[in-house]
DNA sequence: ATGCCGGGTGGAACCCGA
């Protein structure tokens, strides 16, 4: 079972780039953010050519998240518990259950709010999103389920996931509170599928377009694999793909890849 | 260097991202 994430920048713009990755990868699971569309206008097509299921939960103009699965998708949840479940809820969480041979698996695909800049409402916001994520996080865990929640944190976890501390001392991404929130998450007992398979620095997951950031190595990991305790006996490997920010018009981020041996 | 790039909307200029 390989199951990855990628906040792929836009549907329509990475639709060749994500084609061809599925191609090259053919991933069970995928988790995408940023799809920028709304359901209607989403290439359901080509996905399902290549014998995908696809659930989106889109937006017009931002955010957005979809699941992909080669597996039956059973059920699927749009938003956190906790949100206005409005018409301008922010299409930032999916959650799919998916049939396998093994049981059952869990997976949620997230786009965690930005929250720049820091004296702003928006990163009140990030931080409110981030404590409803731990409610549901938590009772997700009570299921016992193979649980995987994939996406885009917007959240540098430790010092030594970032080119330069100094770049992100007043940057949401890398601020106490939302550091904080991160690791409550790692204390409720999911890990964090790529550090329990590598240590050490130059593992990152976005670099920004402006600047030659990725000419620089000026990365940054925000995009993560957190794995239930159940998921997590099954991890294999887990992987960047950072070839994918070195394509012709590539997403700023690049894809999360785990393999459970599921 | 909090916008130098890039996507989206809409059809120019502006919003948004990390």
């Amino acid at each position: 079972m390989k199951i990855a994430t990628w906040n792929i920048n836009g549907i329509k713009a990475r639709l060749p780039n994500l084609l061809l990755w599925l191609k090259e990868n053919m991933p069970d699971i995928v988790c995408l953010q940023e799809i920028k569309s709304v359901e209607e206008k989403f290439p359901y097509e080509p996905f399902e050519d290549l014998g995908y299921n696809v659930s989106v939960w889109g937006q017009k103009s931002f955010n957005g998240v979809a699941i992909l699965s080669k597996k039956r998708i059973d059920e699927i949840i749009c938003g956190l518990p906790g949100s206005a479940q409005n018409e301008n809820e922010q299409a930032r969480y999916l959650e799919a259950v998916i049939s396998t041979d093994q049981g059952a698996i869990r997976v949620a695909s997230i786009y965690l709010p930005n929250g720049n800049p820091v004296d702003s409402e928006k990163f009140t916001y990030k931080l409110d999103w981030m404590d409803r994520l731990y409610a549901h996080a938590q009772k997700l865990l009570k299921y016992e389920e193979f649980l995987v929640l994939g996406g885009d944190y917007n959240v540098i976890p430790e010092p030594h996931d970032i080119y330069n501390v100094e770049a992100v001392l007043d940057n949401a991404l890398f601020q106490i509170e939302s550091r904080t929130r991160y690791h409550s998450l790692l204390a409720l007992g999911y890990s964090d599928a790529m550090r329990a398979c590598h240590d050490g620095t130059d593992l990152y997951t976005f670099w920004d377009y402006k600047d030659g950031a990725w000419k620089k190595n000026n990365g940054m990991r925000i995009d993560h694999l957190l794995l239930s305790p159940q998921a997590s006996d099954h991890l294999v490997s887990a992987e960047i793909d950072a070839k994918t920010r070195s394509w012709e018009k590539p997403s700023d981020h690049a894809p999360v890849i785990a393999v459970l041996d599921l």
